[in-house]
DNA sequence: TATGAATGAGCATTCATTCAT
DNA sequence: AATGAATGAATGCTCATTCAT
């Protein structure tokens, strides 16, 4: 009877040490011996739960995605626009984490120019994200279809060029500053 | 000085060479062999003009910058808006070149944090843009200078997002609908 | 003693296994892992019964060694020339069982060279056949022993030269072929 | 102008050195580490020379069937017996030259059972040896090509299995007995 | 007995870099 | 100025082996 293991939480641990460091140094960073020592964990044991370097990268790729979006305070109340707001919040770097996650799935921007699972891994976050933002737009402004969509689209791009700001200047952009920003373009709706 | 002229040419050539395998496969694919091979040199030559591996990254990372925000078509005219659209227009991935420089600059992102000289390159481009952008807002709106400061940092916001939207997502972002987008910010002033 | 005739089999099913893939690819594809897949086992199980990859290597060399002289149809009946021609016959790959393991033994000619241990199996086997057909000669010429060996020695020769051939080239050695040249060379005696 | 280097010469010394390695302990021990080091280099001047481990196998066992089968003393006379003897003498193992391209030779037996390229190569090369062998039996015996072929073929077998037991029992067929095993077979035409 | 998780050394290969020409 | 031979460290990966269950 062979030790038990719980995979998908070993699987965890070594996307984030992968996580953390290709947004300290970029995605060369993420040897298989880097990540490894990262986890606490040897190179061998790596294999076990990735079958290659390419699998942990996607792994890697696919949580940053999800946890750049995923969480965030809950809103304020149940209003359309108490949801809308978190959901846009949710998606700005404001803590360390999601400033990590945002910086690795920004990191793999070029490197899924050339590789079609990583840009579809990408592009489905993307219109994913999308259609949240477009129905809760559509329950906020009580508008048609494509009006919505257009605002929900200019409203992640504002969200998009601001975390990007962050990124690059987090001096000039700590949590407050990025909330501002975004509560002043919902202010307009 | 026929002979520095033709070093400066030459480093030009190669960083595209650099730029173009970035911007196909992420910093990993710019090997020196590689960069050599794709600007139809030996990878001795590459050493004539770049001390090592370090510096040739470094003046793509400079040129992409460089080249992500100056060209662009003149402005319709001399008025403060003209010169105003002109200028974030430049900055928009609108063609295949400046869809290259954007990607070469965001792939050096997670890379930068992690290394001063990069994050100084990025920081000092940044600035510039920002002040440059802020100069023309002030010029449009004739207003004082926090004001056009933090409204030049919404309309670079703006752009960069709509910019980092189109290259994860070139087909539903060609050229008339970034402009679009930032004809209808530039309304709102 | 139900457990040990167990050991007795699983090792043979386990040296079995490595022999198939030795024959088809080479010692190096005899990998512990592959051998136990192969073999419907976990690679855990293959340290039960035998201490390590040397252990499993030597085990299946003797095997093979035994294998391939030791099979054969029963002489025709009890004089010495048909008793002569069964040994012999025995010891050609007229079948893919009997190819397979002339495979492993020549496999690890040259392993054999640089390692004592192994080198002593395949000259024990040797030897042993060279007594028992020299044994046989003897019978069948009633000549002296010198003369015999001499005998044997050209025999045992001749047939490990169509062996060989038949393993490099088996479409021109159908296993009547190999019979006839063995048939050839006896009727001379 | 770069450095101009015999490139076939640099080849042969690197399948030189793969060849002493295997013939010692097996294609295993042909490590490129391993390669590198018994020819005096550095890991990575194999790959200047050989793109990958597997050319570097392939134009070894090449080269070894060659020297297998090409290098002898020129036979004693023009006769079409002595250049029999001589092409026959110089495919036994006599020395440790031809000793160790034999063992490379053979240590690839069951390697190229489950690789095309390697198979082709051994077939060639026995199959070139056949048509030079039944070419000189014709001239010989001055018979028909069915009846040359089938005595070129045996008298193939008896030498491959003369050398395949001088290599395993290299004390009991020193040089002398080998020949002697040759003319007695040839003494029969 | 049997499993498979875990280790870390060893492998082929790629790469930045140096240097003789 | 320009080449490409040569180096050796680092990488991804495989593997024999150990061991808790």
């Amino acid at each position: 009877m062979p030790r038990s293991v719980d995979a998908v939480e070993r699987r965890h641990e070594l996307t984030e040490a992968a996580a953390r460091l290709i947004a300290q140094s970029g995605i060369g960073a993420a040897t298989m011996r880097g990540v490894a020592t990262e986890a606490g964990w040897s190179t061998g044991a790596l294999t076990h739960y990735f079958a290659d370097k390419r699998e942990l990268l996607l792994a890697t790729l696919q949580t940053s995605l999800r946890r750049r979006r995923d969480q965030g305070p809950a809103p304020a109340d149940d209003s359309p626009g108490a949801v809308l707001h978190a959901a846009l919040a949710a998606a700005l770097p404001l803590d360390d984490d999601s400033r990590r996650h945002w910086m690795v799935t920004v990191a793999f921007c070029a490197e899924a120019a050339g590789d079609a699972e990583l840009a579809a891994a990408q592009q489905d976050a993307y219109r994913q994200f999308l259609r949240r933002v477009t129905r809760l737009v559509g329950r906020v402004t009580a508008g048609a279809e494509p009006e919505a969509r257009r605002t929900a689209e200019r409203l992640i791009a504002l969200i998009d060029g601001v975390a990007l700001q962050a990124l690059f200047d987090p001096a000039s952009w700590p949590a407050e500053r990025q909330l501002a920003a975004l509560d002043e373009e919902l202010g307009s709706l």
